[in-house]
Formats: C-alpha cells, sequence, structure tokens
DNA sequence: TCTGGGGTCCTAGGACCC
DNA sequence: TCTGGGGTCCTAGGACCC
C-alpha cells in the first residue's frame, strides 16, 4: 500500500463566464470583456464577470454596467447567456466525475470540490487543470487542503492557472495577517461587527473568545467564526445530488413602476415564471414570498409570506392586496417571487449539501 | 453614477400549547 | 393581582455566496 492520504480539492475556473463568451467570438481575446445584463450599458445592471484585461481597469463582478462601461470605453459588453454557461459547465463537472477516484461537490457554474486519495495532490491537480482544459478548452486553479474552508481559500492564491496548497501546517503563516473579511463566509457587515471587538485578522479570529462570539453572533455562527478564523471544518466531499429548497425570480425595472396596471402585470408575469419553475420539478409548493424594492429607498425591500400554494389566482390576488396596502401610492423599482418547496424527510437536517462546510 | 438575479442559512421574536 | 417555564412552529429580517 502507499502512503495515500485524502485531500479536499477546490477547483475554480479562471473567468468563466468572460472565457466562455471568447471561445465562441476568438477575436476578443486579449481584449477587455465584461458580460453583464443585456449587455446594454444604459441599463439598470450589473457586470456579471469581468475578463482581466477589463478587470485591470478596476472593474469586477456587482459593478453597475454604466460605471464599468465608463471605466472601460473600450470594453466589449455582452448579454448573459445563462443557458451557453449552463452547458459548459456541465461538461467541466463530468470531466471532474471522470476523475480516478474523484468525489464530486458542485458549488456553482463555474467550481466544485473534489475528494481524493493520493500521496500528490500537487500532480493531481495538474492533471484535474489539463484534462478540463482539453476538454472544454478552459483554464482553472486548484486550491489543495485539508478542509473545504482551506482548499476554498487556498484557490484565491493560485490564480490564475495555478496550484496551491493550504493546509494545518501553513494556515497561520499564509492567513494569520489577512483581514477577516478575506475568509469564506465573512463579509463586510460581520468583519464590521467582529472588529467592534478588537478582531480584525484571522490570527485575532482564530484565538477569539468563544464565549464572545457566541454572545455576539449565536449559538451556531459563534463557533463556526472561531473554527473559520483557524480554517478548521469538514474535510468531507458530499457528491449528494443538490436538492432546490426553492425558486425565485425578480425583476428590476428600467423604469419605475407607478401604475397599478404595470404592477398587475408584472406580478402576472413572475407567478407564471416560477411556477413553470417548479412545475418542472414536479414539486409541490409549500408557500410563496412576494418581495417589493420601493423607489429611491433602493436598500428598502420587505418580503412577506402571501400563500401557501401555487394557484395562479390566489397568488396574483394576493401579491396586488399587499402591495396596496405597503405605501401604495410609491414607485417600485423591484419586485420578486419566491416558491418554497418542501424537502424530502432524508434530505433535511444537512444532508443534501448547500453551502459547503455548513 | 447609483446598486442584478438566483440561491442558502441563521437568529430573534411572537403565537401558541401544556 | 399578576403572570412560571419549557417547548414548538412560524415569520421577518439579516448576512453571505456565486
Amino acid at each position: 500500500m502507499s502512503d495515500a492520504r485524502s485531500w479536499v480539492l477546490h477547483v475554480d475556473l479562471d473567468q468563466f463566464v468572460a472565457a466562455v463568451e471568447v471561445l465562441r467570438r476568438p477575436e476578443l481575446a486579449g481584449k477587455p470583456v465584461i458580460v453583464g445584463g443585456r449587455g446594454d450599458p444604459m441599463e439598470r445592471a450589473v457586470v456579471s464577470t469581468a475578463s482581466y484585461e477589463a478587470r485591470a481597469f478596476g472593474v469586477g463582478s456587482g459593478m453597475p454596467l454604466r460605471i464599468a462601461a465608463r471605466k472601460v470605453p473600450d470594453a466589449v459588453i455582452l448579454p448573459v447567456d445563462a443557458d451557453a454557461y449552463t452547458a459548459a459547465s456541465a461538461e467541466v463537472m463530468e470531466t471532474l466525475r471522470a476523475q480516478p477516484d474523484a468525489t464530486v461537490q458542485v458549488l456553482g457554474w463555474d467550481e466544485a470540490f473534489v475528494g481524493v486519495q493520493t500521496e500528490d495532490p500537487e500532480g493531481y491537480a495538474r492533471r484535474v487543470q489539463k484534462a478540463v482544459l482539453d476538454r472544454t478548452r478552459l483554464h482553472c486553479s486548484v486550491g489543495i487542503g485539508d478542509t473545504l474552508v482551506r482548499a476554498k481559500v487556498a484557490t484565491g492564491f493560485g490564480k490564475p492557472r495555478g496550484v496551491f496548497r493550504l493546509t494545518a501546517e501553513n494556515w497561520a503563516a499564509v492567513m494569520g495577517e489577512r483581514p477577516t473579511v478575506d475568509l469564506w463566509g465573512v463579509g463586510s457587515k460581520i468583519s464590521r461587527r467582529l472588529a467592534a471587538h478588537g478582531i480584525t485578522t484571522v490570527a485575532h479570529l482564530a484565538r477569539a473568545d468563544l464565549e464572545l462570539l457566541t454572545t455576539e453572533f449565536g449559538p451556531r455562527m459563534g463557533p463556526w467564526y472561531a473554527q473559520l478564523g483557524r480554517g478548521e471544518g469538514t474535510d468531507v466531499v458530499d457528491d449528494t445530488p443538490w436538492l432546490a429548497r426553492g425558486h425565485s425570480r425578480e425583476t428590476t425595472f428600467q423604469q419605475d413602476l407607478t401604475e397599478r396596471a404595470q404592477v398587475e402585470a408584472a406580478v402576472g408575469e413572475l407567478a407564471a415564471r416560477v411556477l413553470e419553475d417548479v412545475a418542472r420539478e414536479g414539486r409541490p409548493v409549500i408557500g410563496i414570498t412576494l418581495k417589493v424594492r420601493y423607489a429611491p429607498f433602493l436598500t428598502r425591500t420587505f418580503a412577506r409570506r402571501i400563500a401557501a400554494t401555487a394557484d395562479p389566482e390566489v397568488v396574483l390576488a394576493q401579491a396586488l392586496d399587499l402591495a396596496d396596502r405597503f405605501e401604495s401610492g410609491r414607485p417600485i423599482r423591484l419586485l420578486g417571487l419566491r416558491a418554497e418547496m418542501p424537502m424530502p424527510e432524508d434530505a433535511r437536517d444537512g444532508h443534501t449539501p448547500t453551502r459547503s462546510g455548513w
């Protein structure tokens, strides 16, 4: 027997969406490419992905398309083509599953964990990169870790097209002095709350008082953040097929809605789309939630449970009733509708993987 | 120059029950 | 006159991720 041990690999495609677009339009290679919305820089939309050439100008995901276009006047701006990315993603995941002894846990269009037993994880990672490139002509980076969290964080140091290993041995040296917001699962809000307690670096978080964290963040999140600071957590890659908890559709209107007839039409359209999504899966609906965002208070969004069934007439009537009761008369900037689906018994309690490591 | 769309999970607080 | 203590379920809101 060899001294093979188990490793977690995190495979992350480089600038995935932009790369897929360049593949079918080779003339775009080397140019600043921005993908977002319907490809119209004058619309209310944001950047999905920018190519490295565009990122050099300071463009990144989530930035308003209008601003991105101003930063890079020469950019090629393309509409989001979800079907194309889904197809490319499926080929990538198939390639990963075809690797020897690989357990694959898909995280999104462009990333997955791969669990393997090997004595040479770097060699395995390089073979994964080559297999993906040969099959799809797409480049990826690979993080190697002894936990999911460390593998995920490691990938960032490997980009682009590289491999990086992060384990209990080098975690503190590599991550210790970095801000907590660099951790997977810590965003701007949590990092600010941590900073209020003097916890600004990963090293601080790693040795933070458990009681303080529990008081501040609750019985689950408190201990979880402490673990995160040490890079600890599960090392089990779970390939159980993912089951959606729900489906939602939302629309930001290019012009705010002011007429009741407009609201009626918009809700009807959303309801049809959501119910179609659910019907495709053939699963029942246990609740419908309506989301409304009024202009100009962009940050003020509310969602309310409006129905326990998917009956389109009930959904429509309840949605309109709610829109009337809340601040009626104010222009509406966004409407969203979400259908919740029941989970089978054996899929509850985290058996079905979601956000990994949770 | 204003902030997409699709998801998941956790927490707090109220209602209700014994 | 005053209001325990434990438990569950549900909803709203917040935070995060790709």
